[in-house]
This record gives structure tokens, sequence and C-alpha cells, in this order.
DNA sequence: TCAAAAGTGTTGTCCTTACACCCATGT
DNA sequence: ACATGGGTGTAAGGACAACACTTTTGA
């Protein structure tokens, strides 16, 4: 039996959730959108693989990557018996521009509006999307997928993304504020709005510490956010 | 590579938590205990595997099965390259006994007085304790290792040695009530006390309609339990 | 001066905790 | 009758949603 890695790779542009597609260059399938891949060598481990793969596309490491699970329907791959083990991540889409691959033809596809994509691809970016959704609701997560410096206002986009929901300004940003998770900078960014919205960084060693506490990111308001 | 399936099997024996371990009939490590497994065929996929090995050792099917993770560390099974998906599994224990497959010489161990076990299985078990808590603070997985018909203590007693946690009987059994997840009987049970305790069983429909759905079911109540 | 977005204040509602108390019954 | 656990009542405190309000600044 092969086994194989699957990554599916998450971003923000600040705007939107999206997710970043390759356009297969080999048989089977050539041209289909499909996630980033590969197999596991006898020399490393899944979580090796994984950041290894992941490495090859975006040419960056420690990054945010968890194990979301192992696929392994019979025919799942048609030409071949694999079992894939699949891994989400989240990093940060600025970084990425930097140091993309060009070899893969990679494109990120806002969430909803996916391309069609090979095999059982599809239900792995479901279970994925499922699983952040699920994930950010506790844990600080989402930060992964913002630069270092960032805005509240910026941040409640990503939320209001993630679970599709219209939120609160002033409730979200005390909520996110009574982590004492973020330090406030001294400037502000203005092209958002003639006010301008501070900055903040995230505090790393508290993030560290806290991230596994269960903390209540749920967004609890009614309201569905329009597509 | 090989690909191999390992489950947590998880009982509750009315007092405390415990596990099902095999004393392991072959080489290597024969004598050892470990947790049941068994390789994947080609004929079956993951799930399907998963659920054929939990029936060979419990003679039960229809158990709550869920996928764990991928374990693929290079040496984790010394004498061959073998990736283990872990599924951990709930089942009611009484209906055990009575199906229990004498081939293997299984033994339920309290969750808190493990023996040692083979490979990597420590780490997998220590998982699907994490696991298990985090799921049952949410969804009511726990009424999956209770018989059909129990009571509220009961439940309590559960979740008390799932979370190593005092709980305040009257707060438990309003939160527990409010879920409208149970139907009283007429019946009681009565040896846990004079007055008894009235019998319940689960409203399957609601419970399935309301898996998902984020119930809270954190035990929020400040004192340990001793151990 | 006005619009637009950032951010603060305030209030009512609901949920939860802690703990007092009543209930049923076997010995 | 009384001890034992089952179960209900209740008051204080906290968290949160809703929304009114103030602030800042570019045009």
């Amino acid at each position: 039996m092969l086994v194989a890695i699957d990554c599916i790779i998450f971003g923000f542009d600040g705007n939107r959730l999206k997710l970043l597609l390759i356009k297969r260059g080999f048989e089977p399938q050539r041209g289909r959108w499909s996630l980033m891949g590969g197999f596991v060598t006898p020399d490393e481990n899944l979580n090796q693989a994984a950041a290894r793969i992941l490495k090859q596309l975006t040419g960056l490491t420690d990054i945010y990557l968890e194990q979301l699970s192992a696929f392994g329907e019979r025919f799942r791959d048609p030409s071949e018996r694999t079992i894939s083990v699949a891994y989400f991540s989240l990093i940060d889409i600025n970084q990425y521009k930097e140091q993309i691959n060009h070899e893969y033809s990679a494109e990120w596809f806002p969430l909803k509006q996916l391309p069609p994509v090979i095999f059982d691809h599809k239900e792995m970016i479901e279970m994925a999307k499922e699983k952040l959704r699920y994930k950010a609701a506790f844990h600080p997560v989402l930060f992964e997928l913002l630069p270092e410096k960032f805005t509240i206002p910026q941040l409640q986009t990503l939320y209001e993304d993630v679970y599709n929901k219209i939120l609160d300004k002033g409730n979200f940003s005390r909520k996110i504020l009574s982590t004492a998770l973020l330090i406030k900078q001294k400037d502000k960014e203005k092209n958002g709005s003639k006010k301008g919205a501070f900055y903040y960084k995230l505090d790393k060693r508290k993030y560290q510490m806290k991230f596994n506490s269960f903390l209540n990111f749920i967004p609890s308001q009614k309201i569905e956010k329009s597509t």
C-alpha cells in the first residue's frame, strides 16, 4: 500500500479566506486542480513528510501544521491503492508570495468558489473547513493566518469570513482584548478608515501558553453574513 | 509500507472509565499488553478495517468508532515500517461481557492504572483520552458508554471520572435534563441509595439530531477529584 | 462640516454556581 | 427515627448581545 500526504493550505488575503491549489502537471488527471501532495519516504515520519511537501510548494518552514485525518477508501485513487494522510496548514499569505515555487502553477481560490478537485480532495477540504471552525472557536489559531502586525478590524473580518457571521465590532474587540494575547503598537493602519485602527502584535509567549486552554471565540451572534 | 489499525476501546463499569487491552499472543513482544489491532486488507477501507478488528475482539457491531489519528514514526514498530491509523471506540461494557472473544486474553484496566504497553500505544492512549475529554465537553458522546437504561447519578459518576472533577449533583442534573435528550422511565434503580434514582433512556432521535450541535457539557466546577 | 469607521459605555437578559433545603425509603 | 443519597429552590455574580454614543480624521 502507498502512503501519501495531502496538504490543505489556508491563507487570508485581508478580505476572504482562501485555499491554495495546484494544477496537476502529471497523469493521471493532468491539468486538473488538486491539493498539494506527495508520498511519504522511508526516511521521514508523517509530520516531516507534510512539512517537506509544504515547503516544496510555498518555500515556508515553521508553519502551523496539524494532522487532519487519514483517508483510505479503496478506490480513492483509481490507479493504485493509496492511503492519504491529510494535513491542514495556516500560512501568512504575504510571506508566501515572496517564496512561492513556480514549478507548480499554484493558485489561491476563495473558499466559497473552489474549482472541482480530483479524487476525494473535496471531502478533505470540507473536513478541514469544519476542523478550522471547530478549533478556532476555542483556540486562538486564526492568528496564524495574519501578518505580524494587524488590526482588530482585520481580525474581525477574518472571523466573519470563517463563521459567515456579522459580528458586533464593540463586543468583538473587547472579547479579543480580554484574552490579553495582543500587544498594542504605537502606529495605526490608515487604509481601512479615516480614523485609522491601531496595529497589534501577538504576544508570542502568552499565545503559546494559552493555546491549549479553552478560550471562547465562538461567535454567538445570530446574524448570518450574506455571501 | 504496511498500514495497520489500532483500537483504543473505552468502557465504563459504573464506577471508573476503563480501557480494554490484549496480551499479545505472538512475536514480537509476545506476552506484553497492547491495543487491539490488525492490518488493513486490500478489500476494505479504514473504517471497515477498524470495525472488523473491533468485532473480532468484542463481538460487537454498531459501535461508536471514530478515527483518532495516523501514527507514523519511522521506528514505531521496530521490525517493519508500519503506519498505524488509531481509532477510538466507546462501548457498553455489559454488552461486551456477553460477546467477548476469549482467544485474545483481553482485560479491562482503569485508565489511571494502565500497565506498560508496546510501541507507541501509550501515546495513542493519551491522545484518545484527550480527545474524549474534548469531544465530551460539547457533544453527548459519553452516553455511548452507558447501558440502555441508566440514572443521572450514574452519568454524573462517569463525567466526574472523565474530568477528574467533583460536580454538584443539582446543577449537573439540571444541565443534563435541559438538553432534553433523556426520557424518564417509570422505574427506579435502588442499589445506589434508599430513595432510588429514576432510570432514563436516551432519546435516540434527538441524540442524533443534536449530536453535532454545540452543547455545553464542560464541567466548570473547580474542585478536583482526589484520585 | 460631514461621512465613515474605530472604539467605549451601558443596560437588560440569561446562564451558572454554590449551597440550602426537601423528599423517599431501607434499616 | 434517622441516615443516606436523590432531587428542587434560589440568590448572587458573571458573561454577553444589542445598541447608543463618542472619537478621529480625510475629503
